[in-house]
RNA sequence: GGGCGUGUGGCCAAGCGGAUACGGCGAGCGGUUCCUAACCGCUAGAUCGCGGGUUCGAAUCCCGUCACGCCCGCCA
């Protein structure tokens, strides 16, 4: 078991480690890395040392477990951290309740910078935090910037979408653009140098099908679009190629056979003219699949092309490289290299035996060009690419390249009721129409609620585009971003679109509620920078606001070293639960005397801070109003 | 057949070695002269697929089993 208040996982800590070590506790840029950091929440038995000092535990050899927040809190507002005492280890032979004893015995408060008490309970050992820590919590998230972590330096490339340029992007793949843009926003937040790039297979059998298949056909040949863009357009050809391959007669089937495969050996002789007729097909049906993706909004610092690594020659050196090696071996004309000893069953073919590539050697080349590049390499792939993306890190690794260096996020494809959407068969949701749908649904809902409006803001037209349209996308995005990748999402428009609780609206609600307090506050002539005295704060409602805030930068380390950007929006929910009690419980602007409103206004401006940023690294929009 | 993943109240779902399993939807009841009710409170509803095991302690780890999904191409 690991010790909860140190870095952990590969994440790394921050300079001087304060980042991490302060962050289970709750925020990096409080604490100094100094007492906080013997905070720890650790069953007690296993690894930590109590010495005659007792506050600097061993370094974890694993990922910390208990990373959640206090589920409890003490009556007093306090916060309070479990500490299960008890496993085997040092205290072999002692009773939990023992160890726990001897633990908080050990703990010299007073040595700490923001503990005020340690107490047992059972087995546990509760550490209780002082005025101090609530009143830099409340000061550093004054920053607009709250949550950010100090830059690490180190750079990250985060491959995500990477889908074939057929046609419209899909809802069975939608998850990859949202949660692959999270999670490079998440590491972004961490303190990462991060680009995002689309790796674009610009050199398979799929794209020579389309570009026969869109020089082959006519217009007059072809069904309506369903919309009017260029993706739409051309993917009519893509299916009618593919309905031709499968069931058209012999003659023609052997024709197109015979055009694809001419196509494919140009792209691969680094054919110009071949180039240009493919690139016209990929060019325009990803322009087309760029502005769908840029709605949600997933945008791009980079499309990398696959056939870039054929013409630049890395491709045929990887190729080369894999010959050498004693694993690899000629049969029946094709190259292979034997993986068995990375637990693969079936060797994994780098050279067919027409001497071409395939899809996983270019990928090799493209990974090596990722590693000359960048520190760290996360790809965001559909479950079904699991084996391959093994395979091709065992020959990463067998080329002599150092593979803890990437890192995959698989999830599971979003399926329809009657089974999986498909782009050539055509039975796909596209994100067009989700996001149409969403926003038409929202926009619905902000007219319904237009009439028993108390507030006094007199929405204009625009601000029912705005807030439809924040609030249609933000919903859909945060329907796939809060789940687990790894379980699958049969999809239904009427869950997709639910706007009511532990949506992204119930999130985006409480920022418009902090905005409308500080903007209120503002026209009294109010501003939430006074100096505020923590203590004026003693209600529980405020006091587990605050905790909640002290919790954020510690969450977005957290979701950035485990590529795990659902907690992001667990904690968003979480959050607005323990702002509207808040809300409930205490009037700002209201309060009974100054100080108290002060100290209320500068909470209500450091959860806006809070809520806004964790919003954006889920990439949801935070309305001013709604 | 083998590999990987998933299985938590009627439905969705968090938690993934620790204190009475977080929430939502749906069901029932209640709350708005007061900073936006896209809100809040209360009630009912869970042998955490099933069976073993490890542990002071298991939804969480191990073994087995069942169900569902994905994968096992000189496709991508």
């Amino acid at each position: 078991m690991g010790g909860v208040g140190t870095g952990g996982g590969r994440g790394g800590v921050g300079a001087g480690g304060r980042a991490a070590v302060a962050g289970r506790f709750g925020n990096p840029f409080i604490g100094g890395g100094g007492s906080l950091a013997r905070v720890q929440t650790v069953p007690v038995g296993r690894g930590v040392g109590v010495d005659g000092r007792a506050r600097r535990p061993r370094l974890p050899d694993r990922r910390p477990r208990h990373r959640g927040p206090p589920r409890r809190r003490g009556r007093d507002g306090r916060l309070k951290r479990r500490v299960p005492a008890g496993e085997r280890g040092a205290w072999a032979g002692a009773s939990p309740p023992q160890v726990a004893e001897e633990v908080a015995d050990a703990v010299d408060v007073d040595a700490t910078e923001y503990l005020a008490r340690v107490e047992t309970s059972g087995p546990y050992v509760n550490f209780f935090v002082d005025d101090a820590y609530l009143a830099d919590t409340l000061d550093a998230a004054r920053d607009a910037e709250y949550g950010r972590l100090p830059r690490k330096g180190e750079s990250v490339v985060v491959e995500h979408t990477s889908a074939n340029p057929t046609g419209p992007v899909h809802v069975g793949r939608a998850r990859n653009p949202i949660v692959g843009d999270a999670v490079a926003n998440a590491l972004e937040y961490a303190g990462h140098d991060v680009d995002r790039h689309y790796y674009v297979n610009d050199a398979g059998r799929q794209m020579a099908i389309f570009t026969w298949a869109y020089e082959t056909f006519d217009e007059s040949e072809l069904p309506e679009p369903a919309r009017e863009k260029d993706d739409y357009d051309l993917v009519r050809y893509y299916r009618k190629g593919n309905e031709v391959l499968e069931e058209g007669d012999e003659e023609t089937v052997e024709t197109a056979e015979a055009e694809i495969a001419s196509i494919l050996r140009g792209l691969e002789a680094g054919d110009g003219a071949t180039y240009e007729r493919v690139g016209e097909v990929i060019d325009t049906v990803l322009a087309g699949m760029e502005a769908s993706l840029a709605r949600l909004p997933a945008e791009f610092d980079e499309f990398v092309r696959e056939t870039r690594f054929i013409r630049d020659g890395s491709c045929d050196d990887v190729a080369e490289r894999l010959k050498t090696l004693e694993e690899s071996a000629l049969e029946e004309g094709a190259w292979q290299v034997d993986l068995s000893e990375y637990g693969y069953e079936k060797s994994l073919v780098f050279l067919r035996s027409d001497g071409t590539s395939l899809y996983t050697t270019r990928d090799l080349a493209h990974h090596e060009w990722k590693f000359d590049n960048y520190d760290r390499a996360v790809t965001v792939l559909g479950e079904d690419h699991k084996l391959q993306a093994g395979q091709l890190q065992a020959a990463l690794d067998r080329l002599g390249n150092d593979t803890d260096r990437l890192e995959d996020l698989f999830y599971s494809y979003v399926n329809l009721p009657e089974g999986k959407m498909s782009t050539r068969a055509g039975t796909a949701v596209n994100l067009d129409d989700l996001l149409d749908e969403a926003v038409a649904r929202a926009r619905g809902e902000v007219e319904r609620r237009l009439d028993d409006r108390i507030r006094d803001d007199d929405l204009t037209e625009a601000d029912v585009d705005r807030i439809a349209r924040q609030v249609g996308v933000g919903a859909v995005r945060y329907d796939i971003v809060s789940k687990q990748p790894s379980k699958a999402i049969t999809f239904e428009w009427d869950r997709a679109l639910d706007f009511e609780a532990q949506s992204a609206p119930y999130v985006q609600y409480v920022h418009a509620r902090c905005c409308g307090i500080v903007s209120e506050a503002g026209e009294e002539g109010l501003a939430p920078d006074a100096a505020v005295d923590s203590a004026t704060l003693s209600t529980p409602a405020e006091r587990d606001l605050i905790q909640a805030i002290a919790r954020f930068p510690a969450v977005i380390e957290e979701a950035a070293a485990d590529l795990e950007p659902h907690r992001v929006a667990t904690y968003t929910r979480e959050f607005a639960e323990t702002f509207n009690a808040f809300y409930r419980e205490c009037p700002v602007l209201t309060a009974d005397d100054e100080a108290t409103r002060e100290a209320r206004l500068a909470l209500v401006a450091a959860a806006r801070h809070t809520v806004a940023n964790a919003l954006d690294v889920l990439g949801i929009e935070a309305p001013e109003s709604m």
